[in-house]
DNA sequence: AATTCGGGGGA
DNA sequence: TCCCCAGAATT
């Protein structure tokens, strides 16, 4: 695209001073450690400011070092991530803690080129740091400035699109000042976030208002970027059993990577078709870990939903009865007390099954 | 190029 | 309900 020179400076300028006066005080602004930012933006990736907040507090306090989150263990981790989902942002943040100690003698890469290298810094994280951090002078395009950027531009494309990507790459590029890339990258993003949001956009207060193409042009600047529909989610209904044996119940850690990898919950399985609650709650907890169960009263229906699909999930009371002789193989079982449950990391959904164990009302 | 990865809050 | 959030890795 070409840009006129004047437009770049008029907004850039702007844009910044904009900031200065409005910029909300979030923890991560107060200190320029790149790993503090480091941990905020792979925080941040698709997760919302007011839902990092606690968390950045509660990790920086635990993890105040690359080196402390190094020595930490995966479950440690886990468990303070618990609830922010993304949970491969934690297990790469904290295996490339474990590498740069290893290999870089605990120091991030200060450019945007090596931040890529590091697993779970992608394009938008690399150029956070990179320019927070390390005032290289490279743009951020994450969704709030493709918002920004096809309002402003008229640019009548989804960033999903093909080839989308280089056009708002490119166009962040070149509105991209010089100097102060980090505040601009950040003035860019708070802008979309106070500003330039998503439904009912406030033109009336932006400060690039003057020189907004949709604002200029468009009836409703909300219109852009156009949205695309999305696919409806499955739905899935899934069984789980609270196995109690001598005032403990089993519950086994899910596999290293994947959905909700490394994350800790109750045995079950999706429920075929025409099958009991009940029946599939024994068959799945029977096959899988070779013990025979009975199964009880329901403890509790949790509707939950995920990216791509939705569940039921039904929870059964459940009382060992026996055991195989030959334990099952590549399940990592442990057999817990509530008190023990506690130091675990759980799915969300199964949080709920914990918290009704908890507080049986009703 | 598409799909997979969580969970929550606001409209 | 639907949408989307300071995206990256995998297929």
């Amino acid at each position: 695209m070409n840009f006129e020179p004047k437009l770049i400076s008029v907004f850039s300028e702007r844009l910044l001073q904009w900031y200065s006066r409005h910029k909300r005080d979030l923890p991560w602004r107060n200190n320029r450690d790149p790993y503090a930012i480091w941990v905020s933006e792979i925080m941040l990736q698709q997760t919302q400011v007011r839902i990092v907040i606690p968390y950045y507090h509660r990790f920086l306090k635990r993890f105040p070092d690359l080196a402390t989150l190094a020595q930490a263990s995966l479950d440690d981790v886990l468990k303070l991530w618990e609830g922010l989902g993304y949970y491969a942002r934690a297990r790469n943040l904290h295996g490339a803690a474990r590498a740069i100690v290893q290999d870089r003698d605990g120091l991030l890469p200060d450019t945007y080129r090596g931040l890529l290298d590091i697993p779970g810094i992608g394009p938008y994280t690399a150029a956070a740091v990179a320019s927070i951090a390390y005032d290289e002078a490279c743009a951020v395009v994450d969704g709030n400035v493709v918002r920004v950027l096809a309002r402003l531009l008229g640019i009548n494309l989804p960033y999903s699109e093909k080839g989308a990507k280089a056009i708002y790459g490119n166009a962040a590029d070149e509105l991209l000042p010089q100097e102060r890339a980090g505040d601009y990258n950040q003035a860019l993003m708070e802008l979309g976030a106070l500003i330039c949001t998503p439904v009912a956009p406030q033109c009336r207060r932006c400060p690039a208002q003057a020189v907004c193409k949709a604002h200029l042009t468009l009836p409703d600047p909300a219109v852009l970027p156009p949205k695309v529909k999305k696919k409806e989610r499955p739905h899935h209904d899934i069984v789980v059993g609270v196995v109690w044996r001598a005032g403990r119940f089993l519950v086994h850690r899910r596999p290293a990577r994947g959905l909700l990898g490394g994350l800790w919950e109750f045995p079950g399985g999706e429920r075929r078709p025409g099958e009991t609650a009940q029946t599939c709650a024994k068959r799945k907890i029977e096959e899988k870990f070779k013990i025979a169960v009975r199964v009880q009263e329901q403890l509790a229906v949790i509707q939950h939903g995920y990216t791509h699909f939705k569940i039921t999930l039904y929870a059964f009371q459940c009382t060992f009865l026996s055991e195989q002789a030959r334990p099952p193989e590549h399940v990592v079982v442990r057999w817990v007390t509530a008190a023990e449950a506690e130091r675990l990391a759980f799915a969300r959904s199964n949080q709920k099954i914990l918290e009704t164990l908890a507080n049986p009302d009703v």
